[in-house]
DNA sequence: GGCAAAGCGGATGATAACGTCCATTATTGT
DNA sequence: ACAATAATGGACGTTATCATCCGCTTTGCC
């Protein structure tokens, strides 16, 4: 009964096995992106282990890098593993004290600006003005990221977003 | 006398031909950074025109590649180009007009998630509460850089910012 | 017209990100 | 002990990004 992940219906399994967040932009990486749906997923089950296949189905990511992007989050303390049968991954953490940020740095490090990229040393701690506005920027986008508990993302706390549901009532068809 | 960047002294070129802005994450492109650097570098000669190598030395972008970002500049309405002998690249509007989310966007655009990216159509216009997340950071991105002219990143107007001087006095030596 | 300066465009290569496959190891149940 | 399950780690393949090179065209100067 757990599983249910706010994007997907419980009907039947949507089809669309590929698909490809930024076409032409590299803000989010793909990988940032697998590693938050999965997380999200654990976050609806946090009692019992989810295998890497079901947490494949229910995300739509392929299987086997996802495997990969689950060791990262292994590494990164976000989730502990189980082998055997009974096993699979399970969130350290309650979703409720789990902030957004802490799954994205777990996989692709958010990089501050804290020196100079273009490597001068007479630069020290201060940051030329364009740089200093790119990591005002990449400020923006952790605090966005950390003020966010997965818990949050599980269930909207505002209620004008209808939680992708289906405005209209009926559950996509397959035909 | 125009030529003077807030990270570069005019005494000598610094040693550094290759750098590396993000070792782990990739929130930035490398693009995105050569972009931002020739257009704050043409910002400082809106007048005359600027070569590819002058740019190029200039900010320590690889001549060759900087070329292919600067014709997307150029296809983008950032700049103009003029061929032959007095020719190079010009900005279009006045610094202070330009904001750096267009030249952003001209070479690497920021795509908001307007749509589900599993591709759901159930899902409508309305985003699950995890894409609401991050196309929010996305717009908190999109605005941190929409906030900025090129202007104001050339002269910083608040003070505290020593725009990357040399606090101690002397510049980088070479051994 | 001829020559040099400079951008333009296509072809090619290097490196990292994304993705797959398979053998190995740990765990559970019989 | 044996078999089934499931994560782990390494090797490998694919694709996109970053980067270089070279020939072509346009422009200005003599």
């Amino acid at each position: 009964m757990a599983g249910r992940i706010p994007w997907q219906s419980d009907g039947e399994p949507p089809a669309c096995p590929r698909l490809l967040l930024h076409s032409g932009a590299t803000l989010l990486s793909q990988t940032v992106e697998y590693a938050l749906r999965a997380a999200t997923y654990l976050a609806t089950s946090p009692d019992e282990p989810r295998t890497v296949d079901q947490i494949a189905e229910a995300t739509l990511v392929p299987v086997a890098y996802l495997a990969k992007v689950m060791q990262a989050l292994v590494r990164g303390g976000i989730v502990t593993s189980r082998r055997g049968v009974g096993g699979g991954f399970t969130l350290v953490r309650s979703p409720r004290e789990l902030r957004i940020l802490e799954i994205v740095q777990a996989v692709d490090p958010i990089q501050r600006i804290t020196t100079c990229p273009l490597g001068l040393a007479s630069h020290g701690t201060n940051l030329c003005p364009l740089h200093r506005r790119l990591d005002n920027a990449l400020a923006a986008m952790e605090d966005a990221f950390s003020t966010t508990t997965l818990a949050e993302v599980l269930s909207e706390p505002s209620s004008s977003v209808p939680l992708c549901g289906f405005p209209g009532g009926k559950p996509a068809k397959s035909r």
